[in-house]
DNA sequence: CTGAAAGCGCTTACAG
DNA sequence: CTGAAAGCGCTTACAG
């Protein structure tokens, strides 16, 4: 398992018996290396079974660590999980490795800020080259700028206030707007929105859509059918069931998110109640679950490519103003009825 | 955005009026440090900004980068994704951060044994501490060996045929078994199969202990109710229609894996057909879709704690024989009927 | 085309 | 308790 130290450039160079500068040339690829030079340095590193120390190599100044980091708060999420996918496709093709930081939640599900800026610190003490970050919140400025400041960041999801950055969103209002405008083109009139937090990030942005949506029809939007700050499926399908039961219940239900969407369809599909799901997010099988459910979807590993793909140019020395990406989503609409 | 170099510890130094060694020694928060100075130089570092480049550190033999990887077929896959959350958590608790690189598929679906080497190499050159791999597949052997020469190296889910190291598994045989046993417990003779790879790893397993099941009963195998090498959930069902249509249907369906599941769910939901689907691996919302449905499920953020705990263990010099573990799964029933 | 030498930012014996 | 010096494994001007 210990198999003594790995061999060097002098090793090599000894082996090959010419200098370590020689080596090194070889190593990197760089031209003025005599055809049979090359030919007997690669050799010896094959012989050797030579592989470069990278930590050496970035030690000097203008050297890069061909590492980004990816931070999200939890990879359990799918969307994290794809995204992630995307983000190492377009990295390793562009020759750089993905280091991963979850920021997770503290037991009372709050965010983590220490965690948060020791992420910060270790990034910065790896000199990756550069950062992805799916922001957990709107405020996260002062944590973020500081690595701002030495690294190109790029965010996912949400732009905290006051950082700069390259940023890549989905169409949350857009999305939002549509399928509100779904229900109510099929005559609903009583619609229910289940969701997370509405003051910040995707969520604000989806509800101002479903609002927007209802205004611009005429439609009005009932106080006491809105129901936030669900975290959890359980939470979601516990109001899902108090709507229902309410005398004048809704005879749609908007989702902010998937496990909104998933709390709902249990809620309706156990109530054998007539009421359609409109969710946020892709669900799997959602179809077969309610009679008429209508899904505003996109691809998270599209998502994670784009960001990557703004990070690699970045990187490249793409030296412009801060870029923003809208990704487009779709409305899917499934049902037996 | 380039914000010039970084400090380092010689302009810590120069600030803090002393030498680099004795920064040294503060940052590495070591004895023999008289208060006065060490106050001193925290202002400083404060003051400045400093963060260990951790390249230089680890360059000096006997230095860990504090680093491990984990190295999976495709983030997509919620095993995978969990998995990697499960070794982030522990690994960030242990000191360590983790690089995910997955190795991925062709377009042909097949290994892309050029970039698992590429990966092995790049691992390599990191210098990382230790690895986690989710192997593709059983003769990896040679691809991986060259690794755990030099780093201590945890399978997880499979271990490659003539590889040393440690290996966290699933009780795939014994869940297989339980799960066909329920079955068989509840009158069902006529099984049919839908799998995958029935050749080797998790998938022969599985199989293995779907017919241990089956003998011990003396309840026969029906090979024309066997449909092996389905790999996506469209052709699980595909596959589950073709059984259901067949003269002589099963009654019960057992499904190798989630994406097994989640397309026999469909085809016998949309067959309206009275057959119970039996499934390894968590599957959300199943329970409603079907009338009588049983799961093995387990809990892969757990595999991957454990799976990082060995590797941590090693890491802190546990000096012992590969060790073992085998994941409990549970037998989980749900169903209206 | 090739080599000797300096230097990247740290850590670590070795003195004191 | 503190500092000067050597050295980790590379890369890169600078000569030749």
């Amino acid at each position: 398992m210990a198999a003594g130290r790995p061999p060097t450039m002098r090793d090599v160079a000894a082996h090959a018996g010419v200098s370590v500068s020689t080596v090194s040339r070889v190593v990197n690829a760089e031209r003025y290396v005599d055809a049979a030079t090359r030919e007997k340095v690669e050799a010896s590193v094959a012989a050797l079974g030579f592989l470069r120390n990278e930590s050496a190599r970035t030690l000097r100044p203008g050297q890069r660590t061909a590492t980004v980091a990816l931070v999200v708060e939890d990879l359990t999420n799918p969307f994290s999980a794809e995204l992630a996918h995307g983000v190492e496709l377009v990295a390793a093709a562009a020759g750089y490795v993905v280091l991963l930081l979850s920021t997770g939640r503290d037991a009372a599900g709050e965010r983590d800020e220490v965690r948060e800026q020791e992420i910060v610190a270790e990034l910065l003490r790896r000199r990756v080259d550069g950062v992805l970050v799916v922001p957990g919140a709107d405020d996260a400025a002062g944590r973020y700028a500081a690595l701002a400041e030495r690294a190109p960041v790029v965010f996912v999801d949400r732009l905290p206030r006051g950082v700069r950055g390259d940023v890549v969103l989905l169409d949350n209002a857009g999305g939002s707007r549509r399928l509100t405008g779904w229900l109510v083109d099929r005559g609903h009139r009583r619609i229910a929105y289940v969701g997370g937090d509405r003051r910040s990030g995707p969520g604000a942005k989806r509800y101002s859509g479903f609002r927007a949506a209802l205004k611009a029809v005429g439609v009005p939007e009932h106080r006491e059918l809105l129901r936030f700050g669900r975290r959890s499926s359980e939470e979601a399908r516990t109001a899902t069931g108090e709507l229902l039961a309410l005398p004048d219940p809704p005879t749609a239900v908007f989702c902010d998110n998937n496990r909104m969407t998933v709390g709902a369809l249990l809620a309706v599909h156990r109530a054998g109640a007539d009421v359609v799901v409109a969710g946020f997010d892709h669900v799997e099988l959602a179809e077969v679950l309610v009679d008429r459910v209508a899904l505003v979807t996109y691809d998270p590993v599209d998502v994670g490519r784009r960001a990557a793909g703004l990070l690699v140019e970045r990187l490249a020395g793409a030296d412009v103003a801060p870029r923003k990406i809208t990704v487009p989503v779709e409305l899917a609409e499934f049902g037996n009825r």
